[in-house]
DNA sequence: TTAGAGTTGGCCCC
DNA sequence: GGGGCCAACTCTAA
C-alpha cells in the first residue's frame, strides 16, 4: 500500500496559480479516484527552472537573465506560502529541480510515480504552450488523463475569439460586449487534502532563499515592500476592499503615480500574475462590495474594468501571431525606430537627467513595481516621446524587472504607449517635467529614489540642470557630476518624434492602400505650413519606395 | 463615406 | 479644477 496504487494517484502541477483557493486544477486532482476502493494519493508539484533562476553576472542589475532578483524573491515567497498552506491541509509542495528542461522533469515524475491523472492550469503564453504541449503529448501517449482548466483569467480567451468570429476583439468595448459575466469562483474551503504519494528516490527540496540560489551581492538592495504568496494576496485584497467608498469611486486615471509609501492602486497585479490571487475570486469580491453601495464607477476605469483590461490583453495576445514583436505582427504599426545604445542604457539605468523618469526607472529596478501612469511616462519617453527607441527594447527591460511582469499585458501596453497598436494619438506626449509635478510638486518621490537630489530646492527638483551653480553646490549635487545632464532636450526631441511618427503613419497608409493617391493628397493637405517642405520630400521618398516595391 | 468614440496629454484661460 | 483648444490619429458602426 506504500507505493502509489495505479490509477488513483493524481498530480497537480503548479506553475502560475500558486494558490489553494479557487484552483480548479487542484480541485480536480484532489477528487481523482474518490469512491474507488484503493487509497487516493495527491502529488502537488512545482519544478524549479534553472534557466529562470540561475544568477546572470552579465545582467544589468541583480537577477537571472530572465528575471530581476525582486521577482525571484517574490516567487520564492509565494512557493513558501503555498507549501505552508498545503501543509495545513495535510499535504505539502513537492519541489523538484529540473536539470535542464522543466517539461522533461514533469514527464519523468509522471512515469516514476505512476500518475493516473495530471491537472494543471491552462497557460496561453507561447513559451508555456510549447512546454505544456510536450508534457500533454507525453501524458496522453502514456495513458495518463490530462485536465487543463482555464482559471488564470476571468474568461477563456479561445472562447471569446470564437464568439467574435475567429478573431480577437481589438477594442476594449467590443471585448466587453462579447465577454458577459465570468464563471463563478470555487468557494469551497478545504479542511484536508488526500495524503501525499510516495516519491521514492526523488530529492525533495525545501524552498530555497535568494542567497541559496547564489545571489550574494544583494545585501544592499532595497527589499521591495510587497511580499509574495496567497496569504499576503488575500490579506491585501481584503484590506483594499474594506474601504468600500474607495472601491466604489475607484477611477484608474485619477490615481497618483508618485504615491509610493501608500500606492494609489491595490498593487494586486503581482499576485494576479503568479496566481496567488484568483482573478475570478477578486471579481466576485468586488461585486460583493458594489452590492452594498449606492453608486460605483464602471469599466473601463473601475476596479472591475482593470480586471477586464487584463483579460482583453490576454485574449488579443492569444489570437495574434507574433504578438511580442513588431515584424510579422498584423496589429502592430511598422515604425522605423532608431538604434541608440547610449540613450537606451541611460533610460534603462535611470541616468537620463530627467529626475521624474530616472526615479521611476530606479523604483522599477529596486521594487519591481511602479504605478501604471509612471510606466506610461517612461515608456512614452523611450519610444515615441523623446528617444524614438524600439518598444521591444523597453519591453525586455520591463519583462525582466517587473514583479508583475505579464507577457500579454506587458507587450500590449508597450504597443499601446508607443502608438504601435490600440492607441494612435502620438501628439499626446507625457512631459518628463510637468506630468509628475502635477501630482508631486515637492518631488518627494524623486527625493526618495534619487537620494543625491534630496536637497535640491523644490523649484528645481524636476529640472535640476536649470538650478544656478550656487544652488547646486548648496544642495550637494552638481549637475553633470553628481547627477547627469539631460541626455535629450525634451522640447526638440518630442517635436522630432512627432514628425517621425507622422512619417511612419503616412508610410503605413501607403502600404495599406498603395493604389489610392487620394489618401496621400488629403494627408498632404493636412500638413502644417512649416513642415510643408520636409513632408513633401518624405512623401515623395515614400512614393518612390512604394513604386519600387511594386 | 462619414460621424463618433477612444482608460488616463499639454497648455492656456478662467 | 474645469473647459476648450491643439492637430489629427484609427477603428467601428451606420
Amino acid at each position: 500500500m506504500e507505493a502509489a496504487t495505479a490509477a488513483t494517484a493524481a498530480m497537480v502541477w503548479f506553475r502560475k496559480g500558486l494558490r489553494v483557493h479557487d484552483n480548479p486544477a487542484l480541485d480536480a486532482a484532489r477528487r481523482y479516484g474518490a469512491g474507488a476502493a484503493s487509497a487516493r494519493r495527491l502529488y502537488p508539484v512545482f519544478v524549479l527552472d534553472p534557466r529562470y533562476l540561475r544568477p546572470d553576472p552579465a545582467a544589468s542589475s541583480p537577477g537571472s537573465a530572465r528575471a530581476g532578483v525582486a521577482r525571484i524573491r517574490f516567487l520564492l515567497e509565494s512557493l513558501s506560502d503555498l507549501d505552508a498552506r498545503l501543509r495545513r491541509l495535510g499535504s505539502r509542495l513537492l519541489l523538484l529541480r529540473a536539470r535542464d528542461d522543466v517539461a522533461d522533469a514533469v514527464c519523468a515524475a509522471l512515469k516514476d510515480w505512476n500518475i493516473g491523472k495530471l491537472c494543471f492550469e491552462s497557460d496561453t503564453e507561447p513559451y508555456a504552450l510549447a512546454r505544456d504541449k510536450k508534457v500533454t503529448d507525453f501524458a496522453l501517449a502514456s495513458g495518463i488523463e490530462v485536465f487543463t482548466p482555464v482559471s488564470h483569467t476571468l474568461f477563456d480567451p479561445a472562447e471569446i475569439i470564437k464568439k467574435n468570429g475567429g478573431r480577437p476583439p481589438l477594442t476594449y468595448q467590443s471585448f466587453v460586449s462579447i465577454a458577459g459575466e465570468p464563471p463563478d469562483p470555487i468557494m469551497e474551503e478545504y479542511s484536508e487534502l488526500p495524503p501525499l504519494g510516495d516519491t521514492g528516490e526523488y530529492e525533495l527540496l525545501p524552498v530555497p532563499t535568494v542567497e541559496e540560489l547564489g545571489y550574494v551581492d544583494i545585501s544592499e538592495e532595497e527589499i521591495p515592500p510587497f511580499r509574495g504568496g496567497e496569504t499576503e494576496a488575500l490579506r491585501r485584497m481584503k484590506e483594499s476592499l474594506q474601504n468600500k467608498e474607495w472601491v466604489a469611486k475607484f477611477e484608474k486615471p485619477k490615481g497618483d503615480p508618485s504615491a509610493f509609501l501608500k500606492p494609489s492602486t491595490t498593487v494586486l497585479s503581482p499576485y494576479l500574475k503568479f496566481g496567488c490571487l484568483s482573478s475570478r475570486y477578486f471579481y466576485h469580491c468586488i461585486q460583493d462590495v458594489y452590492k452594498s453601495v449606492r453608486n460605483h464607477t464602471k469599466p473601463p476605469v473601475s476596479l472591475i474594468g482593470q480586471l477586464l483590461w487584463r483579460d482583453f490583453f490576454y485574449t488579443v495576445s492569444y489570437g495574434t501571431p507574433n504578438f511580442d514583436r513588431m515584424k510579422g505582427n498584423k496589429i502592430c504599426k511598422q515604425i522605423p525606430w532608431s538604434e541608440n545604445e547610449e540613450l537606451f542604457v541611460a533610460w534603462r539605468d535611470g541616468q537620463t537627467g530627467y529626475p521624474w523618469i530616472d526615479a521611476i526607472m530606479i523604483q522599477l529596478r529596486k521594487w519591481g513595481w511602479m504605478h501604471h501612469l509612471a510606466r506610461h511616462s517612461v515608456a512614452c519617453f523611450l519610444t515615441r516621446g523623446d528617444m524614438f527607441i524600439h518598444w521591444e527594447k523597453g519591453r525586455d527591460v520591463f519583462e525582466r524587472l517587473l514583479i508583475d511582469s505579464d507577457w500579454a499585458i506587458n507587450n500590449g501596453n508597450w504597443m499601446w504607449l508607443s502608438c504601435s497598436s490600440f492607441f494612435y494619438q502620438y501628439h499626446r506626449i507625457y512631459s518628463p517635467i510637468t506630468f509628475g509635478k502635477k501630482y508631486d510638486p515637492n518631488g518627494n518621490y524623486i527625493r526618495h529614489f534619487i537620494p543625491v537630489l534630496k536637497d535640491m530646492p523644490r523649484e528645481y527638483i524636476y529640472e535640476p540642470w536649470t538650478a544656478p551653480l550656487s544652488i547646486q553646490k548648496k544642495a550637494n549635487c552638481i549637475i553633470g557630476k553628481d547627477y547627469p545632464k539631460p541626455v535629450v532636450d525634451h522640447e526638440t526631441a518630442s517635436k522630432e518624434c512627432k514628425k517621425r511618427m507622422g512619417e511612419a503613419y503616412a508610410s503605413s497608409r501607403l502600404d495599406a492602400n498603395p493604389t489610392k493617391g487620394k489618401t496621400l493628397n488629403s494627408s498632404r493637405r493636412k500638413m502644417p505650413h512649416g513642415d510643408q517642405d520636409t513632408s513633401n520630400s518624405t512623401i515623395s521618398k515614400l512614393l518612390k519606395r512604394n513604386s519600387r516595391a511594386e
